[in-house]
DNA sequence: AAAGGCGCCAACCGCCAACTC
DNA sequence: TGAGTTGGCGGTTGGCGCCTT
């Protein structure tokens, strides 16, 4: 990315990257004056940056409380999936419902996840003759022959079920208490059924999963498992499914305790609430 | 050790609606 | 009322680091 800069009312306008010095600049202007008039930032001659730049900077890093450097969880990308069925490519709007995301978070998120299941369904389906253990010599990822992702038709969602209200909004910022809205949302929490329709195949697919629904986990980092490096998520990822299924799970996993929503985020590693 | 692939992510661009004068 | 400006948003690009070959 280059730093050129263009002229504009006789500064010369700085683009790339921020300096840290820049950063603290526009953090004084907002605690002065506030998150807005990002046009005289520039004519106030604090920074060389355009208006739309220094916004830019503070909503997608500056601002407080910011999930900086921590990858989507397994329940925000539940969320994510969920929401760009509702709503499309409404990136900001599905921010608003994920605490300490940004627009840009989601989206970049969602193209990386659009990459990877391009490339996956690119894989010859001759390999879907092979057993999974075949294929991978028990190292990457399962990957039997799925549809195309992209078109499969998201069933409706009922319009008896509570209304997922938006977390982020401003005038909603605390997010004390998720367990308000996402159990009571049993779609949000099935993103393996809603990608895998009730194939057999996929039924297949699901339970080898033992549980483990995640995206990252089912296609996630190929490379990092393919070396063996692990899990993506170090915790056990809570399933919300009919009772059975939970009672299965429970089995498969050695009786773990997923029913309550303590018992849910004692399963999260503690820094990730530092936010 | 080097090259290539890939994931991640910061930041830019263009469009458009809302706002201001 | 219309032109100019600003801010919000989605799409895209490009750099960087890690991993594999």
């Amino acid at each position: 990315m280059g730093m050129e800069g263009r002229r504009d009312l006789g500064m010369v306008m700085r683009k790339g990257p921020w300096t840290a010095e820049e950063d603290e600049i526009l953090m004084d202007y907002v605690a002065k004056y506030g998150p807005r008039d990002w046009s005289s930032i520039r004519s106030k001659g604090l920074l060389p940056r355009t208006g739309k730049s220094c916004r830019l900077r503070w909503v997608n890093k500056l601002k407080p409380d910011l999930k900086t450097g921590c990858k989507f969880s397994a329940e925000e990308e539940r969320i994510v999936i969920e929401l760009q069925a509702r709503f499309g490519n409404k990136w900001a709007r599905i921010a608003t419902y994920l605490q300490g995301r940004t627009d840009n978070d989601v989206k970049n998120f969602w193209s990386t996840r659009q990459k990877r299941l391009a490339r996956i369904l690119q894989t010859p389906t001759t390999t879907t003759t092979m057993t999974a253990t075949q294929r991978n010599h028990g190292k990457s990822p399962v990957c039997h022959e799925m549809p195309a992702l992209e078109v499969v038709q998201l069933p409706d969602l009922e319009p008896g079920l509570p209304v997922l209200e938006p977390i982020n909004a401003d005038e909603n910022l605390c997010f004390d208490d998720p367990m308000k809205f996402l159990p009571s949302f049993p779609q949000l929490l099935q993103p393996l059924e809603m990608e895998f329709p009730q194939l057999a195949e996929n039924q297949d697919l699901i339970a080898g999963l033992d549980c483990d629904m995640s995206f990252s986990n089912l296609f996630g980092n190929q490379r990092g498992l393919e070396s063996g490096a692990g899990q993506q998520f170090p915790f056990e990822v809570p399933f919300f499914g009919p009772e059975e299924e939970v009672q299965n799970c429970r089995t498969k996993r050695g009786g773990g305790d997923l029913g309550t929503p303590d018992s849910f985020f004692d399963d999260f590693p503690a820094d990730m609430f530092e936010w």
